[in-house]
DNA sequence: AGCGAAGAAATTGTATACAATACATGAACA
DNA sequence: TGTTCATGTATTGTATACAATTTCTTCGCT
């Protein structure tokens, strides 16, 4: 395997604490405190921490230190109804250029998600959702379009693992599966219409359940 | 005036030399040369450079270095296309939030343009431009949807100058001036349907010229 | 006790030396 | 002549020492 560069390493992991929670929410992160625990200088680490900022996962104070995020349940909204908008346009296009491979490398997706959630595979889980969310996108033929999908799908999988207490594989992921299959469906049928419908749908049912989950506990 | 951090500084004047075409796309930089330009070590080069990439203005590679973005025409249009969807989508939520003040406070913006034309001042004519654009997301109480709209105006602004020779202040600009009134207008009238269709004219119209001036050429 | 200032401590910001890597050059060889 | 491999050079990547800045603490004053 091809040495990675530590800068890259730190990026990785201190992305991946975020997710798995073993950084909570606002906390404070010091890059001598980080240097220590990755055996590696700050000058990688410092690195990592910009890219972390510019994805919006860490805050950074000059001279105070790097914030974990804590998104607002309106901002998990604001990039729901977001996503909403661009996944459209995405389907709009990806239909316009679709050929019939597209069709079967979609089911796969759908397959391999399935797969995942049937194995309880939570990272997997997420992984793929976020391939099926690009997948419009990546037919689409627009490099930003593209971009921006996969920046705010990462967010919102930031933002959803963040919110949620006790995040395993909720019901809610079951949910996703036929919704997934509804917009597979008017793909396949070249209905640009119903794709864009069952994606709303399937975005804002996301989202409903987010908020409906957070308040047991609010 | 408060001092400036120097990753800061040169964050600014890098920035200020692509946008003046002091450098040019595809030209290769080097953080030893910079360091010696700006008369910094390269540390805070290295933290500027990094900002510049997740904007889309400089691509670095690895053991390589920094290169001027080049963006394609396709690119260009590809952003152009983008930003008429969540353009729109803005218009749509900021006339939902409006009040009256918001309608002064665009009449200024327009007002404040057309000074920017008349005398000439390039510079400045972009960046009320941007804020022209940015006002109806700024009414829209969405970030996210707000940080967008910025970005995407950045990288338009900044790919409009490289890919034109010899950029001024063209004929063009001076047709947007009537379009964003056209804009405006719809905007007081609460207009939602009229708004998004006079964004999507003027966007397009604005692509359309850029085509059109760079075949002059090729 | 409350307030303010001065200094101490913690942390980021910067400079610099050195290491690692990628690319160019050129020599050896078929 | 063309190709491969070794070596050299340029440039980024990393570690570390030190400077600058912010925040915390403590002490003195009212």
């Amino acid at each position: 395997m091809k040495k990675k560069r530590n800068e890259e390493l730190a990026y990785e992991k201190v992305k991946r604490a975020i997710m798995l929670k073993k950084l909570n929410p606002d906390q404070r992160v010091t890059e001598e405190w980080l240097s220590q625990e990755l055996k590696m200088s700050r000058t990688p680490i410092r690195s990592a921490f910009k890219r972390l900022e510019s994805e919006g996962l860490l805050t950074l104070i000059p001279h105070r230190g790097a914030f974990v995020c804590n998104p607002s349940d309106k901002e998990l909204e604001d990039v729901f109804r977001l996503r909403v908008v661009i996944e459209r346009y995405a389907a709009e296009l990806a239909i316009e250029n679709m050929t019939d491979e597209d069709v079967v490398e979609m089911e796969k997706l759908l397959k391999r998600e399935l797969e995942a959630y049937e194995s309880k595979d939570f990272e997997a889980f997420l992984t793929i959702n976020s391939l099926i969310h690009a997948f419009p996108a990546k037919l689409s033929n627009n490099t930003f379009l593209l971009q921006e999908i996969e920046r705010l799908n990462q967010w919102s999988d930031c933002y959803l693992i963040l919110k949620d207490e006790f995040y395993t594989i909720p019901t809610e992921e079951a949910k996703s599966i036929p919704e997934h299959h509804a917009i597979l469906e008017a793909f396949r049928n070249r209905d640009v219409d119903k794709m864009c419908d069952e994606i709303e749908t399937h975005l804002l049912s996301t989202l409903d359940d987010l908020s409906e989950r957070k308040s047991i506990f609010s």
